[in-house]
DNA sequence: AGTAGTACTCGGTATCACATAGTACCGAGA
DNA sequence: TCTCGGTACTATGTGATACCGAGTACTACT
């Protein structure tokens, strides 16, 4: 599948919360998750990029733990503030996917 | 719906391609048909940017033709790399939800 | 000692939707 | 006549976002 970067804008974002609020889970992790979910070009500076936003928006509570295998990972958790985003996201993704449903469906 | 800007991004150039596909048409109809459509918050300015871009791209056949109603239309229609970047576009959004659904639905 | 895998940070770039302001043409009502 | 609303397009600049590239650092295995 060629480049989806353009089209990722705005939901990736929304994954990476969707990942948060199934698991508290880190930035490596969540990085090989959306690889093998399909969206096999996003790399790991993008996911940290997106972490660093959450964490700066105050939508994640994050808790910085040893490896074993490595350098500490920050775990991620939602926060009550990053629930009600991950639904807005939801709501926002199935206001759109409908409209172009309808769109394609040569719709009126 | 609250803004959607950012989840547009991408998706939107191929709406507007669809529409074009369908019927040879101009931009200010083609904000229309949006709005109608459900992307109520399109404004003129945006399409007017995406239809320059898919000229000066070599997407779009345009012919100006006179209004009666107002200063000259500029007619829109998709040449075969339009219609070939339609196909993709299509490709990656169908690519593009059905890996979203999977993620929602818990996916593995 | 060196390498590979894990794990995060930071500065810069490109693209896109959008805001804003401006130009221009027409018809109808004050 | 003159303004106003509707039609129709152009041009410049802004902000958000995914991505790139380089760098840091820790562990385990050879």
């Amino acid at each position: 599948m060629d480049d989806l970067t353009e089209m990722l804008k705005g939901t990736l974002e929304g994954c990476v919360l969707e990942i948060i609020g199934s698991e508290e889970t880190y930035g490596y992790a969540i990085t090989r998750r959306l690889n093998e979910l399909g969206f096999a070009d996003v790399v790991e500076g993008t996911v940290y990029t997106i972490l660093l936003r959450l964490e700066k928006n105050g939508l994640v509570q994050v808790t910085k733990r040893p490896s074993g295998l490595g350098p500490p990972r920050k775990f991620y958790a939602l926060n009550d503030a990053g629930r009600d985003r991950l639904a807005t996201f939801w709501a926002k993704w199935e206001y759109i996917t409908s409209r172009i449903d309808r769109l394609k469906e040569g719709g009126r």
